[in-house]
DNA sequence: GTCTATAAAGGGATAGAC
DNA sequence: GTCTATCCCTTTATAGAC
């Protein structure tokens, strides 16, 4: 029988999903790690237990983020497929996952600027290599004649942003449930790029 | 002769031109009155001669923000244009105005939540009717079968996210101009929708 | 309209007991 | 690992002189 006490069992990662969620919503500079450590139902100076700073919390939720996100992206395109398959499969996974993880991405792409250098420099560098898979998309793509686009790079800038603002106004329980939306993206973006099924 | 002396004419726009800087790059937690006061070259309670807090001056500037933006839109598409001219003159405005204006604009998308909620609600209504101008232009379109599209308020809000994700990157000098670049997102949105020229 | 001075509150981070 | 207590600094906003 499983032991349904509040239990601080977990700390460390109470504070990371506490916190996502309060800088997600108010930024960073508006959360005080007072809030914080309110949600998670301590004093405020047991978080330094933790994390040695609020900038390394932040830091740790930035990285940790664009690793999974990588990850889970390399899983869901795979090698040898046309450039209309891997660019399809790009776009289901990027809006599904931004609109289950809405928190965690709209941290990343939005407080960048409240990194330190060292911070800023690391997740740069994680969002480029994110950037640039859909990239080399575009430019096989457009090698072949599957794509009739402009410059891939700020194509590729453009349906990322285009893919990524649905964490801005989804909401569950809408009129369209996740499944609708992601069509609507994959098939504006398959459209976008001038692919003819 | 004019004066050029740095004299303290139009202080309170001073502030403004300040103020929407330092908020659009650091964000409005993130800038003190004393940063904005600096800038501009007086005292911080001197501020207060000119707005009766920083909520005040956030809102100033959201809401002077949309109406111009609103304004300038309303000047830039026609009436009774086709619902292709009327998306090709929608885009290729707000892509240049975006260039043009990224601090007010990046403010504007941005900092929503640090305002209180009659200022909230004020800047949805102008963001809401913005939105609505384009969706209107889509849903004509699909009507008359010049755009092959899924929901139109999805499509326009993908399409606006994707626009107005240009303040990011775009650096005047770089290897693309305004007209360059604007042409490449005109173009992927009139592909986007299913345009056939 | 700007200044100096100050009030009142809240910020991140540390010390040391348990 | 969490607590209480505290340090030291910054914050927004006001008071009153000039």
């Amino acid at each position: 029988m499983p032991d349904t006490r509040a239990a601080r069992t977990n700390t460390k990662d109470d504070l990371r999903s506490h916190a996502r969620q309060l800088f997600a919503r108010h930024g960073y500079e508006g959360v005080s790690m007072r809030d914080i450590a309110g949600a998670v139902g301590i004093r405020q100076s047991a978080i330094y237990n933790h994390f040695p700073s609020k900038q390394h919390l932040l830091a740790d939720l930035m990285v940790r983020h664009m690793d999974r996100l990588l990850d889970a992206m390399r899983g869901a395109i795979t090698p040898h497929q046309t450039p209309a398959d891997a660019l399809e499969a790009f776009a289901r996974f990027h809006v599904t996952y931004h609109i289950d993880q809405p928190e965690d991405v709209f941290l990343a792409y939005m407080e960048l600027r409240s990194l330190d250098d060292a911070g800023r420099k690391t997740i740069l560098a994680l969002r480029d290599a994110y950037e640039h898979s859909l990239r080399d998309i575009l430019k096989t793509g457009l090698a072949t004649g599957a794509f009739a686009i402009g410059d891939p790079a700020v194509t590729a800038r453009a349906l990322l942003a285009m893919m990524t603002g649905v964490t801005v106004w989804f909401k569950d329980g809408g009129a369209l449930d996740r499944q609708a939306v992601a069509d609507i993206y994959v098939r504006t973006t398959m459209q976008a790029v001038g692919y003819k099924p």
